[in-house]
DNA sequence: TTGCTAATTTAGTCCAGCCTAAACTTGTTC
DNA sequence: GAACAAGTTTAGGCTGGACTAAATTAGCAA
């Protein structure tokens, strides 16, 4: 097996990210996610297929193979520990961690990955709470609602930010909203309205733009 | 103008680096520093020459202009910072160094490369002893002599060990010959030998072979 | 069932970078 | 000055990964 380039680690990883709740990825979603013609992805799956990381099915989308998801992992790996480095480390601003690890996470090796790690006291969730797979290349995702789907009158904390568009990433920031802020909400969607718990902006009432509300994943207290 | 590839930077680096010294920089001096065919080299020299980053004469080599010669410098500073942070911040060993950065170099940013440099309070060479370049991109390297074109009697502070060879610069290691280790001469070449006139081996006479001579360069005291 | 639409796949190109093999300098030696 | 060896360049091809345009298929409505 040759090692796998950028682009198939980029495609693993996404495949990975989109089977989240979903068990068939299309070629078509795999398109959009990575900003690529449908044609390009479909051509990909065909030769993921043939190297046995994925199985495709044709018209009926594509799954990870065991030998698939452990890149695709190992590349999520690198993705969340790079991240949470960079921010705890060199203090790089929490919008711009993905950008910056979107290419980082193709160059690390074992080595400086085992000594981030360390250095970072084996952190278990990135700064945008996603949770960060183990050397073994377990991780479970488990999946919380977003904010925009919870009734008015929940109360929670904050489970993840999706970190793929800096502008959202940046707006939850501003509205207080990081990974364990909790949070109560007012209104339910159309017009989320949410009264932030803890935090230094406590008791502070945002309204949540409907693209917010969407990225922002809550764990709802028991009940 | 697009974006430097990999493969660009790379090339530009490699020439910046062959010039020291020499003018002219031949194709073939390339292709074999950076493992390619001597064809390749010299598709790649007509392609630079088009984008105005070389002036190529055919059966004549190769000479940096000055946005070549940017991209080169910058890609450089890029490589010795990257070493001098993952010596200092996360312990990788000297001879892993260069491998490490041949990869990072091409994927750091601006930010992150101004928020390492403070973190490492500027530093001005890196752990083999070579210069970084300014963010401005002024760089002299100064050509001092190789460890076995010196006399013997000479004595001398280490300079540089040049760090492309991992074999090497682990066997300098293990000498005690680290940047700024002062020596003196006890046999010239063939059959270098050095005493060691402070360190941890201070006093310790040490044979060096004649590779080994070749990649360490000294600073031989006035007189 | 028959059609229609939207999604998907095929077919054919292109570009970057590398390769091998063959042709061409250049500089040196007789 | 002619011939040769070493170094360099051209010619032509291959692979990875993208693209456009033209088929194909699935799923749904009439």
């Amino acid at each position: 097996m040759p090692p796998p380039t950028r682009a198939i680690e980029d495609y693993l990883k996404v495949i990975h990210d989109l089977a989240r709740g979903a068990d068939r990825v299309t070629t078509g979603a795999l398109a959009e996610r990575l900003g690529v013609t449908p044609a390009s992805a479909t051509g990909m799956a065909k030769k993921l297929a043939e190297m046995r990381l994925v199985e495709h099915v044709p018209y009926g989308g594509v799954v990870l193979t065991e030998p698939g998801r452990r890149i695709a992992v190992e590349t999520i790996r690198h993705h969340r520990l790079v991240e949470t480095y960079l921010h705890e480390a060199l203090g790089v601003p929490w919008d711009r961690l993905h950008a910056e690890a979107e290419r980082w996470e193709h160059v690390l090796s074992e080595d400086v990955e085992a000594r981030m790690d360390a250095a970072l006291g084996f952190p278990t969730h990135d700064p945008h709470g996603a949770p960060i797979p183990t050397p073994a290349l377990d991780l479970t995702e488990p999946v919380w609602p977003a904010l925009g789907a919870l009734a008015a009158g929940t109360e929670g904390a904050v489970a993840e930010v999706r970190d793929e568009d800096a502008d959202l990433v940046r707006a939850a920031g501003a509205c207080g909203l990081f990974p364990g802020t909790r949070l109560h909400v007012e209104a339910a969607a159309p017009g989320v309205r949410v009264r932030l718990l803890d935090g230094p902006q406590a008791d502070a009432v945002h309204p949540v733009a409907e693209a917010l509300a969407g990225v922002v994943t809550v764990r709802p207290d028991d009940g």
